[in-house]
DNA sequence: TCCTTTGATGCGAATGTTTGCAATAAGGAA
DNA sequence: TTCCTTATTGCAAACATTCGCATCAAAGGA
């Protein structure tokens, strides 16, 4: 499923230069399904090659966010996270205590969006951000 | 409006030991009434003192945090800003052109949460969370 | 009051991320 | 193809935040 040349051309068609470096880092994270830090991302290409500067590889991850093409989300404990955004946008449920992630579905939450766009005049969308709670098992055992 | 020995009663409640860095930066935030970074926090005390270390400061919002007494909320660019939940819980809006912060009001997204924790089984209340998104004037002024 | 226990602090180092800047190279023009 | 412009890279430093550990002190008991 992955559309590594999609991207690419989406960001040719904005405007900026496909470097190897780039292609290198779409090619991964659109390959690897699951969400990933920027430092899994670096190790990943360190493997084939050692032109690859970590500063980079944030860099183009959050160009790739600005324009659409993934999305970031925060795990808690001052780590970030990204994937592409092949399934749209998305809620992540995290546990603060388990660091369990969960992905909700849009419709559990677009009425709300809808409603903050009318409201607010803010455009969220599209939009990916994270909800930080307690999961079952967490509530469940927790005695205090 | 500010409830500094209610908010120092409750962390003694818990088991927590005040301490006089506990108490100025409990005094600082509940008084300061907008939202305030870690770093900003601490300067408010150096003013009086020098008798305090940004990790302990740190370390106590967190704390706050844990507890229910405060929000936490990532401003985007890698920083974050503490208020106390004088108001309940809230969701703030962030422009991610413009960095305005705008909070929405429970009722705008109580609908979406009730569903998440009876679908999903994951308790997040009380929530502070952030949407980025784009805000009116700076949707308009953008060019691409 | 003084003592004891153990949670809290300060410090410095580590971590994750961003930024400034000089050197490099992508992409368009000639 | 070669050259030129300027976006992109790598590096090192800066920044925001967290962590480990030795020292200190709050709170309760004697």
């Amino acid at each position: 499923m992955p559309h590594c040349h999609t991207y690419l051309k989406k960001l040719r068609d904005h405007g900026y230069r496909i470097t190897p470096q780039r292609e290198m880092i779409v090619k991964i994270i659109a390959h690897y399904g699951r969400h990933m830090s920027a430092e899994e991302v670096m190790e990943k290409i360190r493997e084939k090659t050692s032109s690859i500067n970590i500063a980079t590889v944030y860099r183009t991850l959050d160009l790739l966010v600005e324009n659409g093409l993934a999305s970031r989300f925060d795990l808690g404990n001052g780590k970030t996270a990204y994937a592409t955004s092949e399934h749209g946008p998305h809620v992540h449920l995290v546990c603060k205590h388990c660091g369990s992630v969960t992905e909700i579905t849009e419709s559990d939450i677009s009425a709300s969006l809808d409603r903050i766009e009318d409201l607010y005049d803010f455009d969220c969308r599209p939009y990916h951000f994270s909800i930080h709670g307690l999961c079952r098992d967490c509530r469940d055992s927790k005695t205090d």
